[in-house]
DNA sequence: TTGTCGGCCGATCGCCGACAA
DNA sequence: TTGTCGGCGATCGGCCGACAA
């Protein structure tokens, strides 16, 4: 995943940079693991290693578009002259993001099936239509954390007018098991004029489509 | 799962009896897992090793409906006083379960929604219709190897008149993955006049549902 | 006897403006 | 400005007999 669209999509976060030095803390990592993680006695005598964070790669779960960072650590020894520590050395390539977040209503999550546009999340996102014509339409290609891609049918109607995404809005939802209060966030790369949507979740989903029980059919007369 | 009804749905099986005594063949055995099971370097001496079934059990996959078998064995050693071995001591109760199993054609998975019951299987299983109204029907309940039960309509109609599983059908489809090619059994126990429906598929299911990426919209005029 | 097809009817989906919060 | 609703038109699922293999 593009580390900007990743950040965009987490919101509010707080992950290294490469170069920096950071604190490990192996009995807090071990506590999120289903497995437990054999570490050799070395690692139990010291609650907190010094590391040098080495790489750090921007993955997302390809089932639940869930996002996590997979980060690489080296420990630092007291005396070690990889103590000197460089700055940041991201690359700055200078292009921007626009971002906007919205929690889905009972209407948004597959009610009449489409989704409301904030008014500012259509005029910051995406592209213009002409609002002086009857009902100006387009069709906007999404792509989601896991690199597939969403059509989604752009209308500007009603009385009074409002912003919708109507067409392909609901395959989305259904897709992706939203359900309302869960948020999307709608993405614009400015530079690349490449838009992505983004999720999250209210809860993490624990069971996939469980196929439910029939219940018993009604008779009918000849 | 009922010894019997798996053996039935099995159809071609092979199963030792509580009391035989078998080879266990450890890299055989091997073979099909998928990981290195650590066995003792005194296991690796002996391709074959002589051991007495204690115990079954009969098992399915309550995802992909997938039918083993657990079978415990205990090693004899040479001159073992196990060596005794008497006959299959299996419960023999006086209960008859009918099979019948069918290919399923394009027809029966998902054109029209319907499933065409050979005459035979009708008369061996199904509960009898008054053939000589317009279209008689009645509502069958299946249980599959996993104990759901599914109600299928059962009704003999056209012409010429044949016998056929409607509603409900479909949804059975869809929730089993059925394809062309793979087969279903229905079955009926005579003594409890309970219905049992299971499949066999033509091959393994690998990939759970997928969800499939998005083909561009087509443009519309206002 | 039974596999496949086109017709057709009813249920559902989803696009719409109205209205009110 | 935008959430929710009822209406309604289009689409689809699925039940049907016809026909032929």
């Amino acid at each position: 995943v593009d580390s900007k669209v990743w950040k965009a999509c987490v919101g509010s976060f707080s992950i290294p940079s490469v170069g920096e030095s950071v604190y490990y803390f192996p009995e807090g990592h071990a506590e999120q693991l289903r497995s437990i993680p054999v570490f050799s006695p070395a690692v139990y005598d010291k609650p907190l290693i010094l590391c040098r964070v080495t790489g750090i790669r921007f993955l997302a779960n390809s089932v639940t578009d869930e996002l996590f960072a997979s980060i690489r650590l080296v420990p630092i020894s007291g005396s070690d002259e990889s103590l000197k520590i460089e700055g940041a050395i991201e690359n700055k390539v200078e292009e921007r993001i626009e971002t906007f977040s919205k929690k889905l209503t009972t209407s948004d999550a597959n009610n009449g099936g489409g989704f409301s546009v904030p008014k500012l999340c259509a005029q910051l996102i995406l592209p213009e239509l002409n609002l002086h014509e009857r009902n100006p339409v387009q069709f906007l290609r999404f792509k989601d954390v896991v690199g597939r891609e969403w059509v989604f049918r752009h209308v500007y109607r009603g009385s009074p007018p409002r912003h919708l995404l109507t067409t392909g809005w609901s395959i989305f939802v259904d897709a992706k098991k939203l359900v309302p209060g869960d948020s999307i966030v709608l993405m614009k790369n400015t530079s690349t004029d490449q838009y992505y949507v983004g999720i999250r979740r209210v809860r993490e989903i624990h069971s996939l489509d469980q196929a439910e029980n029939q219940e018993g059919g009604n008779d009918e007369g000849v």
